[in-house]
DNA sequence: TTTGGCACTCACCCTGTCCGAGTGCCAGCG
DNA sequence: CGCTGGCACTCGGACAGGGTGAGTGCCAAA
């Protein structure tokens, strides 16, 4: 039974944890919190704590540290999300404001979540699959070679080399472009696949079938290959200000950020609306186990076309960060839908 | 005077300290090395070539370790450039052959140097500037809206969204479209400003005259744009082997690599062909004085298109290192000049 | 149920000692 | 003249021991 008094000293250990990065002790929390008891009930509530497994201690006669189910219980009962000052809100505007594509508007977006948080940034692409075609545009490089490229209603731009089986005409070539932009500009590219099902077979000739037939397996296969989804990270020169016990620390953090598929994987672990928020050794992943992952879907419209979060010790501030990361995915969404 | 016996103890303390990261005394060294004199002479040979300044001891009655002039003679006259094995030329062929794209060769690239070495891993992306135009495509995506893709012959691919002052009809467009192909095809980007020079002037109607002034100048803007010259970098996990004295060490190289700026300028430093080492102090970024660059040019064909490099600490095994980045660099120029 | 008191534990710091690798210097030898 | 062996010296690093203080658990009293 965990009584109003115990939870608010579980909430006062991981603040001032949080804070000095040292396990504290009854004494300290009764002076810096006021909690109108005598540290030797502070002590008994901790005992009881500790008894539940929300808190440990790291040897004998140190002071407690909240475990993985202590901030789990801190993140989900005890904390909000802290929202941005209004400085920070005119920050974030002006940093991303200034952005020309894409490319630029992920960039800036993770250089400005590593700073505000002062954790590593981790921010995802616009997936394929969920955004809407802009335009699907075929350039002939070659009688028999064509460069396929696609354009995203978020900006996004996607090429292919195809290598066709026989030469195609220039004719044929617009009549395929025209055709297959008809049926799917403004449709999610989830949808293509059965939209162009029967464009080959609307050609007369044999070889243009065979041709087009091949472009569409070009197309499709850019939907499906799951390394498309890329990612981009910054911050990581914020790990130096993990803890003391360095070295080993962060090495597998920086391995497993350096796998893409790891922090794909990661991210699409995470809830697909609202706030995901992981905690150690809820992570799936063995070198992320001190770590904490906190992610968010944005997107253009209601929809999250991608997500975006950070990577820190457990020991955060997570009310800050969950402020930090939920402005920044509601910003960028507005930049992504005025584009 | 440095004679030849001389060398060959410096070449030694070289070897020993990169091999084992401890200062290294006279008497091991006559142990691990044939030099055929006794402890004794070499003592006074590091005498001389402490005095010289190649060599130095990090406190009284330690074992002598080079500095980074002691590298710099190293590097200049004592070592050669080791190939590769011959597994390890297999390993980078099988490695980079199953590339895609530009994007997959540039990722495969860092990943292959940063294991090659294991160190960090900046390659640079084909400039722009450098490259010779595939394909210039002009996409109408609204009446007055354009989109302008450029390809290069080394596969990159670069947009820009286009507003018009005025609808452009689909005729203007594929004359447009026409005529800037045919006079830039081929060419060098670097060139383009002055083939493109008088293209409005042909246009009849004014309106007309305009856009193609604005989509032009869109495109100049691209190839002027420096921040358009990105890079990758990988391998940062390979810092945690840096030395024992880390946070303090690795921090502010984590700094400067998530500068681009800052990695950049340090590529464009390095000499426009052959390979450049710059040790420590030579460097100009300041958190970088502990830090070793060997950098070299690549390109598909006798020129240098972009560079690559590795950055580690001064201490590294140079040969090793300059051979993997000069085997890299030849084989990545092989993959896109086929491509 | 809370509180003050008390004995106990242990990580940490500071100190002093010892050890050994490494040095510089010098006199002798080829 | 250059090389060598010998020797005294230096100093960082490892190890041991004592003191300190924050923190704990337990208990009896309010």
């Amino acid at each position: 039974m965990l009584s109003e008094r115990r939870l608010e000293v579980l909430r006062a250990i991981v603040q001032d944890y949080v804070g000095t990065e040292e396990p504290v002790g009854s004494k300290a929390l009764t002076e810096r919190h006021k909690l109108g008891v005598s540290p030797a009930t502070v002590r008994n509530d901790m005992a009881v704590l500790e008894e539940e497994g929300f808190i440990a201690q790291p040897h004998t006669s140190a002071g407690r540290i909240p475990t993985d189910k202590g901030y789990r219980l801190f993140v989900d009962r005890l904390a909000g999300v802290k929202p941005l000052s209004t400085p920070e809100r005119r920050a974030i505007h002006n940093f991303l404001d200034g952005a020309v594509d894409l490319d630029d508007v992920v960039g800036r977006t993770v250089r400005l979540l590593a700073q505000l948080t002062r954790q590593v940034a981790v921010v995802q692409y616009p997936s394929l699959t969920r955004s809407t075609v802009r335009h699907v545009e075929l350039l002939s490089l070659a009688p028999a070679r064509l460069m396929l490229v696609l354009i995203t209603d978020t900006g996004r731009v996607e090429q292919r080399l195809v290598d066709c089986p026989a030469p195609f005409g220039e004719t044929s070539l617009a009549d395929l472009r025209a055709r297959l932009n008809s049926r799917v500009v403004g449709r999610r590219f989830a949808d293509v696949p059965q939209l162009v099902q029967d464009l080959p077979e609307s050609f007369e000739e044999v070889e243009d079938r065979a041709t087009v037939s091949t472009v569409l397996a070009t197309l499709l296969e850019s939907l499906v290959e799951e390394h498309e989804e890329r990612l981009m990270i910054g911050g990581t020169a914020n790990l130096t200000r993990f803890g003391h016990d360095f070295p080993l620390m962060i090495r597998p953090v920086l391995e497993a950020l350096e796998e893409q598929v790891v922090l794909l994987k990661l991210l699409g672990e995470a809830k697909e609306s609202g706030m995901t928020v992981r905690i150690g050794h809820e992570n799936a992943h063995e070198g992320l186990s001190s770590t904490s992952v906190v992610s968010v879907g944005y997107g253009s419209g209601g929809e999250a076309v991608a997500k975006l979060g950070v990577v820190g010790p457990t020991r955060m501030d997570y009310p800050g960060t969950m402020g930090a990361v939920r402005a920044v995915a509601r910003y960028v969404g507005q930049i992504l839908a005025e584009s």
